[in-house]
DNA sequence: CGTCTGCTTGAGCAAGATCAACTAGCGTGG
DNA sequence: CCACGCTAGTTGATCTTGCTCAAGCAGACG
C-alpha cells in the first residue's frame, strides 16, 4: 500500500502533516482524501454547520475569522499551503474559516478524519505538534495586536506574507522568488481586519513603505520587497527609534 | 495501583488533565508528580532555561508573558487551578510562564512527562484537547486585544476573573461565591499588560464601573461583582450603544 | 508614625479612527 | 479597442480614544 501518485509530487507534502507520519498512515490518509478545487469565499467550517471537514491546503490562502453578532470581526489566523484547516473534537465557537483566494486542497470529512485519528497514533501526535505550533503563532500575533504601532503591524504583515509565499514557491519550484513580485492574498480591508487597523491606515502605511523604497507595488494586489532587512527592522522597531 | 490519597481529595482533579485519563495512566502520572508550593514571581518555564518542567496548578494563578528585547511585553494567557503549565516538544520561543501569585501545584520534570506521554496514549490525547481549547481561548483574546474598547476590555477581564475564581471555589467548597469579595491575582499594571492598556486607563475604567455600581473594590486587591449581567453587557457592548 | 510603593486623578497630546472627496484598476459592452 | 462605470484604493481634514506626563493619595509594612 503506497501513497497515490499525486502525493509523490505534492510540494506541500514535506511540510504538511502527511510528511510527518509513517508510510502506512500516509497511505491510509491518502485513500480517504479527495483532491479538490475550492473557490474564493467558500466557508470551510463555521458556527452554523456541524460539517467539520478537514483540509490540507496545497495552493491558496484561508482566513480564520472570529466574528461577533454586532458585526465586528478579527482575522485570527491565515493558513497557507501545507497548513491544515479543521477543528477535530472542537466545541462550537465563533470561528469561521473561509477561502481568501481560490484553493487547491486535499479534503476529507470530519467523521472519516476522527476515525483515522483513532486508528493512527502518529497522526494524532502530528496534530498535537501542529496545535502547539499554532498556539505559539497565535501568541506572537497577540503581541502584534496589542503592542505594535500601525507601521510595525504592516511591516510585520508584509514580511510574514513574503516569507510564507517564498517558502511555498521554493517547495514548488526550488527557486528563490523573494525579490520577485507576488500577489497579495488579501484586500486592503482584509489586511486591516488582520492587523486591527482601518483600511485607510493600512493604505497610508503602504504609501510610507513605498516612499522609503522598502517595497514596491504594481496594480492593486501585487507587491515586491526591495529591502527585506529594512522591512524586518520596521517590524519590531522600538517606538521612537527608527 | 491507585492514585495517592491527596489526589482523591484534590479539587482540581475533576477539571484537570488527571480527570480525563484512565485510572492506570492517572496512577502512573501521580507516581511521578511532586506536590509543591511555588512562591510568587518564580519562573516555571522561560526562554533561557531548557528545564521544561510540567505543572498542574491546584491553587493560584500563572501568567504567560510574551516579551521582546526592547522591553515591551504582552501577557498572552492566564492559567488557573486545574490548568496545566508546560510546553511539551516546544521549540524555543519568546514565552515565559511566571507565578503571578503564590501557587500550590503538582509538578514533574519535562523529561519524565515526555516519557509518560509516549507510554500513555490517553494522556497525549488529553493534552491535544487542552491545546485545542487553549487555541480557542487565545483566539477569543485576540478579538479582545484588537477590537474592544478600554471599557469593554476591563469589563471582560473582570467577568473572566470572577468566573474562573468562582469555578475554583465551587470545586473546592461547593459554594457559590460569585457575589463575595475576591482577591485580584494581578496588579493594575499586570492587568494593563493583559489588556494592552496603560495602568492609568485600567484605573479609570475601574472607577467607571464602580461609579455605575457594577463592581465594588476594597483595598488595592479586592473586588466584588454587584451586577454580573451589566458587567457582561459592558464586555461586548457595541461601540456607541451603551 | 513615617515611608514606600502602588494606585488614582488631572491636563494636554498624539496615533489612529472617522468622514469625505477623489483616483485608478479592471471588467463590460459598444 | 476604447469609453464607461463600478469597486477598491488613496489622500486629506478633523475628531476621539487612550497615552503621556505630572501631581497627589492611601494601604501595607516596618
Amino acid at each position: 500500500m503506497t501513497a497515490p501518485s499525486h502525493c509523490q509530487t505534492c510540494p506541500a507534502r514535506a511540510l504538511a502533516i502527511c510528511g510527518q507520519i509513517s508510510a502506512g498512515s500516509q497511505a491510509d490518509l491518502a485513500r480517504h482524501m479527495l483532491r479538490m478545487r475550492i473557490p474564493e469565499g467558500r466557508v470551510l467550517y463555521g458556527t452554523a454547520d456541524r460539517s467539520k471537514s478537514f483540509t490540507i491546503i496545497t495552493s491558496g490562502v484561508v482566513k480564520v475569522i472570529n466574528s461577533r453578532p454586532d458585526g465586528r470581526q478579527q482575522i485570527v489566523s491565515l493558513q497557507f499551503p501545507s497548513d491544515f484547516v479543521g477543528r477535530p473534537h472542537a466545541e462550537p465557537c465563533s470561528l469561521i474559516a473561509e477561502a481568501a483566494t481560490d484553493l487547491e486542497a486535499c479534503s476529507l470529512s470530519g467523521r472519516a478524519f476522527e476515525d483515522l485519528l483513532v486508528a493512527h497514533r502518529d497522526l494524532e501526535h502530528a496534530l498535537l505538534m501542529r496545535a502547539l505550533h499554532d498556539l505559539d503563532v497565535a501568541r506572537d500575533w497577540m503581541f502584534l495586536l496589542g503592542r505594535k504601532s500601525a507601521e510595525e503591524k504592516v511591516a510585520s504583515f508584509l514580511a510574514m506574507i513574503s516569507e510564507r509565499m517564498t517558502a511555498t514557491a521554493m517547495a514548488e519550484t526550488g527557486t528563490d522568488t523573494s525579490a520577485a513580485f507576488m500577489r497579495l492574498p488579501l484586500s486592503r480591508s482584509e489586511i486591516a481586519e488582520c492587523l486591527s487597523l482601518r483600511l485607510e491606515t493600512v493604505s497610508r502605511q503602504f504609501a510610507n513603505l513605498k516612499a522609503r523604497g522598502i517595497i514596491e507595488t504594481a496594480g492593486r494586489r501585487s507587491f515586491r520587497v526591495h529591502d527585506m532587512a529594512a522591512l524586518k527592522s520596521f517590524s519590531d522597531a522600538t517606538p521612537r527609534a527608527a
